[in-house]
DNA sequence: AGCACGCCGACT
DNA sequence: GTCGGCGTGCTC
């Protein structure tokens, strides 16, 4: 009688439990990828059947009550990836599984379901008469359909639909049924914009691309905003479509991306297949099936789309490669990008990574030949390069977080009606909340951080656990009633520049004001009809928008990203600045970028602003290398968050002496701590980390395992909670 | 992660 | 007397 290997979704370093088949299970459904409901201490529970093994050294097995699936439901490459996954990021494999499939899998859902229409709805001429109604309150659901449809002449599939309204289908159901949209289908192409030509350099890129597409072929894209990269993967997408196979296509945040979703399906309305965290489960269920199966051809998503399953898989692209959203930063945390390699390794196809900036680690791969480097130099069109220019605060006067040299240069943008886009990095009104006459200042109760003050809620609130509280009427310290917020957030600042400019139309983005896909396409809409003068807001202005009417890009402070503790922090703000740089001067108008600083003389920005980006990159890795940290090395982090420091530190201590004990611990190991976080106090527990270094990628790799194993054997009565990071973003 | 078992404090 | 706090241990 065989014996089934599962896989629980359950933090255990070794998630692995035998169970005897179910009674009426046949042979077929004994295979790796199926599903199988099983009881489970007091409980039952569905795991994944990972192996068939012919003995058990565990004496008392338990059976398995069924099988959920007749035929295994996830491929094998899939399953492979994700025992390289558990194995590379040191997580439970059950975990690895639950966290990756969509929700619904691992909760035991059917996958027998009728797949949506594989249409496009459009307006009819009927509708099209209907579609500026004013709709009563319980019809609102038409009146925002009718909304999307009418600006989109080729129409959108149900799952775009399902990001503006969930589950749009019985509304779909009632506005067919009006005559006022008709479902078109998807295979005719009459709308499909034509292919843009190609300049020398993109050429390349898709000739040599397609010369290797039968092979892993990493490439490194390396173009500067505006530079076509987009057309080039638009391209070889449309190649792929050729070959009848499928590509993925991973971009940072999807929400923040709607025109770029938008031209990918103006250009390949075939099968194309969005997904993000936001989309309603049944939805993403449906997408994961049809990529399975081969029916969606290309899908485009955020970190979490690397895990789907393609059946066909030809090529896959990584759009700004270097944005920290591909890392998942609590429980399983992977990179999505290099998932993304491993996989095309896998799967001998070629992978591209696309990004104006690149992260530090793909220019080092390049040079290492490890991946193949394309360069596109030129701007599309005619547009010229921003100017850049420092402007030292330490000669402005004290009062106005906007330098007279801003304020001027925004007028004047303001009367050639021109847009202003001004960037700041802290949201809400004012990071710190003080009484004038004691001194007491507002701090969150559960992290050791100022609260921070929302003047337009009248709230409170902790940016890092999320605490709220109402603002106090008197000191609860001195009962005085002389509080006041002090410093500068985006809600302040967009109040401030009202006051200076009261005729300009502001808007604050940022994920106070614009947490949706909808309000940001809303926006987003309304800036391009220059509805807007001045933009401000945070990173989220930075990621990959077009807007062509801004003309002067202002960097309110720039000061943050130079002085950190975090080794990554220069490469973070270098990157920032020519992304943001990047929104300005896009068409015929020159942008010009000024930047604000008490640090005008720092060699950073001297690098950056007079030799560009690669210069930068160039001494950037010079640093790195002198140090000794990635990517001339390898790093894991072992964190902990406990009672008291004490304890952490404690915990932390003993980890460092199991791990001198293992046999595969050595010399070209380091160990460095522990020390306290940088935020001791989070959450109501106190944290602290050990760096593990190590200049070979394939020590660690044996290393951390055993490592893992024993720290839960040893460590399991303690009621701390760690956590390993391996490759970890920032060391916070 | 859940869940049970177990041993000490303030309730009807 | 017991209800329930969370410390500890276990899950094939």
């Amino acid at each position: 009688m065989p014996i089934l290997q599962v896989a629980i979704p359950v933090p255990l370093f070794n998630p692995l439990f035998d169970y005897h088949p179910p009674l009426h299970a046949s042979e077929t459904q004994l295979q790796a990828g199926i599903r199988v409901r099983v009881p489970f201490g007091t409980q039952e529970c569905v795991g994944m059947i990972v192996a068939i093994k012919t003995h058990s050294d565990y004496p008392e097995l338990k059976t398995a009550y069924e099988c959920l699936d007749t035929v295994p439901l996830i491929p094998k490459p899939l399953l492979e990836m994700y025992a390289w996954a558990s194995q590379y990021y040191c997580y439970p494999l059950g975990q690895v599984i639950a966290a990756t499939l969509p929700p619904k899998m691992m909760a035991g859902a059917s996958t027998h379901i009728e797949l949506p229409p594989d249409v496009l709805w459009c307006l009819t001429e009927e509708g099209r008469k209907h579609a500026n109604n004013t709709f009563p309150a319980h019809q609102q659901r038409f009146a925002i359909l009718l909304d999307l449809l009418k600006n989109i002449p080729i129409g959108y599939d149900e799952s775009t639909l399902a990001l503006a309204l969930s589950n749009p289908r019985p509304t779909l159901r009632a506005l067919q049924k009006r005559g006022w949209i008709a479902p078109l289908p998807k295979q005719s192409p009459s709308e499909i914009h034509p292919p843009l030509p190609l300049n020398h350099a993109q050429q390349h890129v898709v000739h040599t691309v397609c010369a290797h597409a039968q092979q892993f072929y990493p490439c490194l894209l390396d173009g500067v905003t505006g530079s076509g990269k987009t057309e080039v993967y638009l391209q070889l997408l449309q190649i792929v479509l050729h070959s009848g196979r499928q590509a993925l296509v991973l971009v940072p945040e999807i929400n923040l991306t709607p025109q770029m979703v938008a031209r990918f399906q103006q250009r390949l309305p075939l099968a194309l297949v969005v997904l993000h965290s936001q989309l309603p489960d049944t939805t993403r269920l449906h997408a994961w099936l049809a990529a399975r199966d081969g029916q969606a051809t290309v899908i485009i998503g955020t970190r979490s789309a690397v895990w789907i399953p393609l059946a066909k898989p030809a090529l896959i692209i990584v759009d700004e490669e270097h944005d920290p959203a591909y890392k998942q930063q609590d429980s399983f945390r992977y990179s999505a990008r290099d998932v993304a390699v491993w996989r095309a390794r896998q799967a001998g196809i070629p992978v591209i990574l696309g990004s104006a900036t690149p992260s530090l680690d793909s220019l080092y791969n390049t040079k290492q030949q490890r991946y193949h480097y394309f360069h596109l130099p030129e701007r599309a069109g005619n547009a010229l390069h921003p100017s850049y220019r420092v402007i030292d605060m330490r000669q402005q006067p004290r009062h106005s977080p906007f330098s007279p040299e801003l304020q001027k240069n925004i007028q004047y943008c303001l009367q050639e009606k021109q847009q202003v886009l001004l960037f700041y990095n802290r949201r809400g009104y004012a990071p710190t909340f003080m009484c004038y006459s004691c001194g007491w200042i507002a701090d969150c109760p559960r992290c050791d951080a100022h609260l921070v003050y929302h003047d337009n809620v009248r709230e409170l609130r902790c940016h890092h656990c999320n605490y709220v509280q109402n603002v106090p009427i008197h000191c609860p310290q001195c009962q005085s009633h002389s509080l006041h917020p002090i410093g500068q957030g985006t809600e302040k600042l967009a109040e401030q520049l009202q006051q200076l400019f009261p005729h300009a139309r502001i808007a604050r983005i940022d994920s106070d004001t614009t947490p949706s896909y909808q309000e940001m396409n809303d926006l987003l809409t309304k800036i391009h009809a220059q509805e807007i003068d001045i933009l401000l807001g945070t990173q989220m202005l930075a990621k990959g928008h077009h807007f062509p009417a801004v003309t002067l890009v202002g960097i309110i402070n720039a000061d943050a990203g130079l002085f950190s503790i975090d080794f990554r922090a220069t490469e973070r703000m270098a990157q920032l600045l020519i992304q943001v740089a990047g929104r300005a001067g896009r068409e015929a108008l020159p942008g010009m970028v000024l930047i604000q600083t008490y640090h005008p003389e720092h060699p950073l920005l001297h690098c950056l602003i007079q030799q560009g980006y690669g210069a930068f990159a160039e001494s950037a890795l010079t640093e790195r290398l002198n140090a000794q940290l990635p990517p001339y090395c390898r790093l894991a982090l072992l964190r902990v968050g406990a009672k008291t420091l004490e304890l952490a530190i404690e915990f932390l201590n003993q980890a460092k002496y199991t791990a001198e004990q293992l046999p595969d611990f050595n010399s070209q190991i380091r160990l460095l701590g522990p020390v306290p976080a940088p935020m001791i106090k989070r959450k109501n527990r106190y944290h602290a980390q050990l760096l593990i270094q190590s200049s070979q990628r394939n020590l660690l790799q044996r290393f951390l395992p055993q490592w893992l194993s024993a720290l839960q054997q040893k460590q399991r009565s303690v009621s701390t909670r760690w956590s390993l990071d391996v490759d970890p973003l920032d060391l916070m």
